[in-house]
DNA sequence: CTGTTAGCGCTTTCAA
DNA sequence: TTGAAAGCGCTAACAG
C-alpha cells in the first residue's frame, strides 16, 4: 500500500524544462501557451511537441501572480432552492469551462454572524477575477457595496427592480406572469387567486404586477380576498392556499408565484377534497424539479435558469476582456432572457357554476 | 457613471508595505500572518496594527506559488439530483470555509466527448490541493486513475462497494434498507414490492440486499414478481410502479430505492385509483426535498448528505495536513455515517384482505 | 519572430 | 527573535 503524495514543489515540468527541450526561450513557450500570433509555425510545433513529451502543465498560481488575474470566478451562494442552485451550476459550469474560468462557490449565508464582514474579507482575499451573484445575494446592499469597494467586477442574475445600473441578467417576470394569467382567463377562469411572494423579493412584486395587468386588461375586478401573502416556502404556501380556499367564495384557479407554494396549494386542495384540476386549477412559477415530481404535474412558468447563468458567465467574461482592453464602456449592461409557460396537468377550464 | 475596474496589478497593500509601516521586515509580517510562534508579542501587535491600518490582504496566488499549495479543493460535479448537489454544497461549503479552503466546482459530465481526457488535464492544471468526489463520479475508474496518476489526494463520498482502499465516507445503505423493510413488515405488510436502482450504482445493490436481508430474516418469501427495475429517475419509476401494480396480485407496499422513483410510484398509485397510504404504502430512500413537497409526504430513509460532505472535507483537510507532516499512514481511510428512517404520511398498515 | 531582463508577492533557507 | 537573500513559475516590456 504505497502512499502517494504530491511532491512538495512542482510535480512535473516547468516552462524552463519545456524551453530547454525545444531549444527555445521560456518566453517563446509562453507565447505558444497563450496562442499568441507572432510565433513561427515551425517553432510552435516544436514547442508543442516538447509540451506533449514532457506532459507539461502550466502552474496556475504562477500565471496568476504574473498576470494579476486568476481565472477564478466566484459564485456567491446563499442556499436558494435545490432546483435553482442545481440548474444554476449546470449553466454556469459549462460556460465557465468554455471561457477558461474556474468557478469557486462561496457560501455567504446569513447563518453566521458578521457574515457581511466576512464576505467583504473573502472577496478581497480570494482574488476572483469577477463574481456571479444569483438571488437572493444579488440584492444585498452590503455585498454590493463590498464588491464596489473592492473594485471587483460582477454580474447579477435576476436582481430586484433596477435599483442601479450594475450589469445584470434579467427575465421578464411581469410579462410572464401576465401571460400566465391570460392563459387562465382564456381557460375561462374569472375568480383567480394569487399567492404572493415576500415583499423583499423584487420578483414578487413583478409577478404580482403581471397578474394585475392581465386582470385589468380583461376587465376582471381584482378582489383583495383573492390575494394571499406567502414567503416562497412550502409551509407559507399551505397557509396561503388554505386562506384562499376557506373564503366564502373560493377561487376556481390559484396562481402561486413560485412552485414551492404551488405544490403546497395542490396539497391543500387535496386536503379540501378538491379534484385538481377538475375543481381547482393551480399554476406556479419557476418550473423547479418538483413541478414534475408531483401529481398532478404542475403547469408553471419556466425560467431558463441554466441559460441565465451561462449568459451571466459570458457577460462577465466579456467585461473582463473589455477591462483588459479598455473598452468597458461599450459593454451592454443588461440582458433579458425570455420565459415560457409550460402547460401540464394541474390546469383546466373551470366547471360550470361555482362549486 | 464612473467605471470602476480592478487595477491591473495588486489593488491594495503588499506585505512590504505592511513591513515598512510596522518597521519590520517582510519576513516578520509573514510569520505573523501564518501564526508562527517565534515572534515577540509586542512585534506581533505592531504588525497586526499595520495590517489593519493598511487593510492588507495577502495575495493568494503569491502564497500558493511560494508554498506550492493552493488551498483550493475541487468538487467533481456530474449533475446528480438537484437535492443532492444542494445538500452537498451546504455541507461542503461551510466546512471548507472553516478549514480555510475554497471549493472549486468542476463539471465533469459525460456530456462532452473525451471528457475523461479533459478531466485528467483539468486535474493537473487546476492545482487543487485535493478533491472531493461524490457519486457518480467517485466510481469512475478513469477519473480515479487520473487522480492517482496526478498524485492528487482525494476523498470519495458513498462510493461503490469497497473496490479499493482509497479514503471514503460511506453510509450503511444495506442496514438502512433492511431497517426500512423491517418497518414495513412490522406494519403488517407481507407483499412488499421493491423498485431497484441501476445495476451500475453500488448503492442499488446494497439497498436491494438490505431488502432481501429483512425478508429472509422474517421468513417472507422474496417473489421475483415483486421486484422491478428502475434507473433512479422519475420516468423509470413510473414504469416500474406500473408493472408492479398491474400484476395479478399487487403488493400492499412498495419500497422504491430512491425518492424520485418513490414519488413516481405515488403518482402511478393515484393513476391506479389507489388511496395512499390506505390501499398502498410507498416508501423511498434519500429524503430529497421532493419527499416533503408532495402529497402525501413521503416516508423515506434520510441520508445525511450535508454531514457526509462536511466529513469528507474534514477528512481531506486532515489528510493534507498529514501529508505535510508526514504522518499520512495513521489517517483513517473510511468513515461511516448513519442514516435514519423518516416516517411521514405515505406509509400505513395494510387493509385487511387484499384489495 | 525571438530572447533578455526584471519583476509579480510571498515564503524558504540560512545566517545573525 | 529577526532579517537578507534567493527563488517559486510565469509573463510584461523592451530590445534585437
Amino acid at each position: 500500500m504505497s502512499v502517494k503524495t504530491r511532491a512538495n514543489k512542482q510535480t512535473g515540468a516547468t516552462i524552463k524544462d519545456v524551453a530547454q527541450h525545444a531549444g527555445v526561450s521560456a518566453m517563446t513557450v509562453s507565447r505558444v501557451l497563450n496562442a499568441e500570433p507572432n510565433v513561427r509555425e515551425e517553432t510552435r510545433e516544436r514547442v508543442q511537441a516538447a509540451i506533449r513529451e514532457l506532459n507539461y502543465r502550466p502552474n496556475l498560481s504562477a500565471r496568476s501572480l504574473a498576470r494579476a488575474n486568476t481565472y477564478f470566478l466566484g459564485l456567491l451562494y446563499d442556499n436558494p432552492s435545490a432546483g435553482y442552485i442545481s440548474e444554476l451550476l449546470i449553466g454556469a459550469l459549462n460556460r465557465s469551462r468554455k471561457a477558461g474560468y474556474h468557478l469557486v462557490v462561496e457560501s455567504c449565508g446569513a447563518a453566521e454572524q458578521d457574515w457581511e464582514d466576512s464576505i467583504a474579507n473573502m472577496l478581497r482575499t480570494s482574488n476572483f477575477d469577477g463574481v456571479i451573484i444569483p438571488p437572493p445575494v444579488c440584492d444585498n446592499a452590503a455585498v454590493l457595496a463590498a464588491l464596489d469597494a473592492a473594485g471587483l467586477p460582477y454580474v447579477r442574475i435576476s436582481p430586484d427592480v433596477e435599483n442601479d445600473a450594475a450589469p445584470r441578467i434579467v427575465t421578464d417576470d411581469r410579462a410572464a406572469a401576465r401571460r400566465m394569467t391570460d392563459y387562465l382567463l382564456e381557460l375561462g377562469h374569472r375568480r383567480i387567486g394569487f399567492i404572493r411572494g415576500p415583499e423583499t423579493h423584487g420578483a414578487s412584486r413583478e409577478r404580482f404586477q403581471g397578474y394585475c395587468d392581465a386582470l385589468a386588461a380583461a376587465g376582471v375586478e381584482a378582489e383583495a380576498s383573492l390575494v394571499a401573502d406567502g414567503a416562497f416556502t412550502y409551509r407559507s404556501g399551505l397557509e396561503a392556499a388554505d386562506a384562499l380556499l376557506s373564503a366564502p367564495q373560493r377561487p376556481t384557479a390559484i396562481f402561486a408565484s413560485n412552485d414551492d407554494m404551488a405544490v403546497a396549494a395542490i396539497a391543500t386542495g387535496h386536503r379540501h377534497q378538491l379534484d385538481i384540476p377538475g375543481e381547482l386549477t393551480i399554476v406556479g412559477f419557476d418550473d423547479t424539479q418538483t413541478a414534475t415530481a408531483i401529481w398532478p404535474q404542475l403547469t408553471t412558468v419556466r425560467q431558463p435558469i441554466a441559460t441565465m447563468a451561462a449568459e451571466a458567465v459570458d457577460m462577465l467574461a466579456d467585461r473582463l476582456d473589455r477591462i483588459r482592453a479598455g473598452t468597458l464602456e461599450e459593454a451592454p449592461l443588461c440582458q433579458e432572457i425570455g420565459s415560457d409557460i409550460i402547460v401540464r396537468d394541474s390546469s383546466a377550464a373551470p366547471r360550470d357554476g361555482t362549486r
